[in-house]
Formats: C-alpha cells, sequence, structure tokens
DNA sequence: CACTTACGTAAGTTTATACTAACATTAAAT
DNA sequence: ATTTAATGTTAGTATAAACTTACGTAAGTG
C-alpha cells in the first residue's frame, strides 16, 4: 500500500519509528524527543503509524507502550519489492536478448 | 534520505513510477495516462522525481525521454535496509539470550 | 471522592503540497 | 523567418497535512 509509505515518508514519523528501532516506549517517552512539538502533535502521528500497523499499542495502566510493528514494514518491503523485482527480471531479459542480437 | 521516500509517496508520482517501470516515455504520452490532471502538473511530479534520482531525462529533438533512474531507488533501498538491518539483528540476539536464559 | 498522571481527541489555524492558467523555451518543419 | 510541436516554468489558488489550544477520559493516589 502507497499509504504505508506515505505513513513513514513524514520526518517526524520516521524519527519515531527510528527511536522505537529497538526499545518499546510510552507516548510520554516518545513526545520528550521532540521539543519543538506539542505532546498532541506527537500523539497524532502515533495514531496515524498505529493506524497503518506500524506500530503496537501496549496498555499498562494509565501508560501506553508503543513498539515497531514488523506487519507494517513486511507490506512497505513488499510493494517496493513488487515493484523493482519485475523490473530487474526484464533488464535481465534485455540484456540477454542484447547480447545474443550482437553475435 | 527521507525525501525521496517522500518522493515516491505521492500516488500520481508512484503511477508514473509504475508506468515507467520496463518503459521509457517522452513526456507527452506519460501526462496523457492521467485525463484528471493537466500536463503541467504532470510535469513538476516528473521534476520531483528527477531531482530525487528517480528518473532519467534523455532528449531527443523536441521530445524528452524519461525512464526510471535505479540511483534513487538504491538509496531509498539502503535507508529502509539500514533501518531494518540492525533492528532484525537486535532481535535476533534478543530471541538467542531468551533461550539461553530458559535452559 | 477529589486529585493527579498519562494519555487521546476535536476544532480551528497555519503551513506545505499539489494544481491550473498563462507564458517561455527549444528544436524541427514549411 | 514564421509556424508548429513538445515541453518546462512561474504565479497564484485550492486542497490537504500538520500543528496548537482546549477539552475529555481512564487508571491510579491520598
Amino acid at each position: 500500500m502507497i499509504q504505508q509509505i506515505q505513513a513513514i515518508s513524514d520526518p517526524t514519523r520516521f524519527a519515531i519509528l527510528t527511536l522505537l528501532k529497538d526499545q518499546e516506549l510510552p507516548a510520554g517517552r516518545i513526545a520528550q524527543n521532540f521539543e519543538t512539538m506539542t505532546r498532541p502533535a506527537v500523539s497524532q502521528h502515533i495514531r496515524i503509524l498505529k493506524d497503518h500497523n506500524l506500530l503496537r499499542e501496549r496498555r499498562e495502566g494509565t501508560k501506553r507502550y508503543y513498539s515497531v510493528d514488523t506487519a507494517g514494514f513486511e507490506d512497505i518491503r513488499k510493494t517496493l519489492e513488487e515493484f523493482w523485482q519485475p523490473r530487474l527480471q526484464k533488464l535481465k531479459t534485455l540484456a540477454e536478448t542484447e547480447e545474443r542480437t550482437k553475435k
């Protein structure tokens, strides 16, 4: 899905994902990393990432812990693979044909 | 670069790239595929893709042929690989540690 | 039960992005 | 040397995205 790519393409959201790359953090801690921005703004970004299966949420009391959801990244990986995989195939065929023509 | 990901994340631009996946086309032909949009709009999208090394331009007389530039896609692939590669490494280590703890 | 902590949500505003309409450019054709 | 064809560029407008402020909610705490 192109929308998932769009979701990670925002600098703030990509920063959130990078921050959570190998650690789980509560929303408040995530927001602390963005001094220029208000907490609600960060919260909204988290929601978008969550909606696109790029973040998982785990509630514990009043806290909400977020971690990277592999599912969304799998989708993105597939989308891009589908894009350049058949392309590489085609280019390979083209190159082979060209070589045969030379002889 | 995150900006390259942002460049491909636009639906129109992704459609242009998909259209050029395994063929080179002049600007006019590309624009014909977007009936809802004017030609200048498409031309602007082409410029953005070109500026991010996602499209190559070949001039022939008055025509300008565009084709996918591998360079930009390599950058994107690297950016994403850098993102989930160390992550997978970490997860692997975590899993191994967990297994050792069990015994 | 009031109060605090840790959050999310909604309404409205600002800012960025995409689009159109009009004009500019460059190469070829008459 | 005009004229046409193919395209890019610019200025201004419309639309969408991101942000802030104010409010709402649910789970603990004294």
